[in-house]
DNA sequence: AACATTCTAACACAATTGTATTAAAAAGAA
DNA sequence: TTCTTTTTAATACAATTGTGTTAGAATGTT
């Protein structure tokens, strides 16, 4: 039969030549034959794997949330609570160059995604993805002792998702004023304070 | 002399053309063409105000920023500082329509800084403005003796401006999770365990 | 009313865009 | 080796892009 490729590798390789283009170059930039140029196939191939650009955009968004929560669900959990918590925040915020990468790229589109109804839902379903992450974050530091019982849980999910998601968008706009270890210390007393107050 | 319009005007009347046309269609389509038929006039009689698309761009942006400042600036400081607090944060989210339109474009422009180093100047100090501001809120809220003393400033302001910033990008890409009583609930509610922190 | 100066509008240009079509190349199964 | 099917590459097309140029309209002062 034919030559075989895996189609599925191959879409993953064409998307993330898109990251590339648009982090270089922003979105606007990540044109067809751009982002064909990038990963060094022909244009007319492209079309093969994606017959559309929306297509390629919203499989290139879906790979970067599917990546991130790929890295969480690989976390160990066989550990004291607050060190899991921590390291699942870690994962949310621009910490290391891979990270910061994909969420480069997830910032682009979900800008676009204000102006693009076909991406628009894929953003809110990552939203609430993050916030049920966020309910059991703050569900297993109550659980194992480390934080008030009398915490609201939907309450304090919000506020740590959207304090996480503040540190995130200062770290990838402003990486002078928000590096890394900034960003560490941020959530470090941030979960402290958490886990401080009174039972 | 020459017939007179108020080149300043007319500017301005561009860019919030160009702002309509970045909220319906994204920045990527806010083409020269695209903005002048949106401010009804020519193309080429827009290159007069604006040579060229960067530089529509800029104003553009800057705009933005001046606009949010100045409301700001015009709030009534005379008054008991925990209200004034509550106003200034209310002026950094989307709350009316006025405030989502300028962060929805706000949002785009940062997002393409982050590729356009000719933007990027102005996303950084603008970055330094909120984080003053967010300085003097708190040293605000100290000295009129509704928060501790111990605070320490920079990073409680640091606290405060991620936390906003946050609030805010919740509040543009997900209006239907986070609508504007909720983003005020949550201020309100950071404001009040700022200040009955112990003194 | 005549003039000087600014603004306007239309067109031109090469470059790039998304999408489509089509013929050649590649590669495993027979 | 031969064949079947997928992948590739090249080209085509109309539309749109940013930027220039240029001739004409508009307008307030003299």
């Amino acid at each position: 039969m034919p030559k075989i490729v895996d189609h599925e590798q191959q879409k993953i390789k064409v998307a993330e030549a898109a990251w590339r283009v648009i982090r270089r170059s922003g979105i606007e930039n990540a044109s067809v034959r751009n982002v064909a140029q990038e990963a060094g196939i022909s244009p007319g191939s492209m079309r093969h794997y994606f017959s559309t650009q929306a297509e390629l955009f919203s499989f290139s968004m879906s790979l970067v949330s599917e990546r991130v929560a790929t890295r969480i669900a690989a976390l160990d959990y066989d550990r004291p609570m607050p060190e899991v918590a921590r390291d699942v925040l870690h994962e949310l915020v621009p910490l290391s160059e891979e990270g910061r990468a994909e969420m480069e790229v997830w910032l682009a589109f979900v800008s676009k995604s204000l102006s693009e109804p076909s991406l628009h839902g894929h953003a809110q379903k990552v939203y609430d993805q993050l916030r049920s992450a966020m309910l059991l974050v703050v569900r297993g530091l109550i659980q194992y002792g480390s934080a008030s019982k009398k915490l609201n849980l939907e309450q304090e999910a919000e506020r740590m998702h959207v304090f996480v998601d503040g540190i995130a968008l200062h770290g990838l706009t402003y990486p002078d004023r928000m590096p890394p270890d900034r960003m560490e210390k941020l959530l470090d007393e941030y979960l402290d304070s958490l886990c401080q107050k009174q039972s």
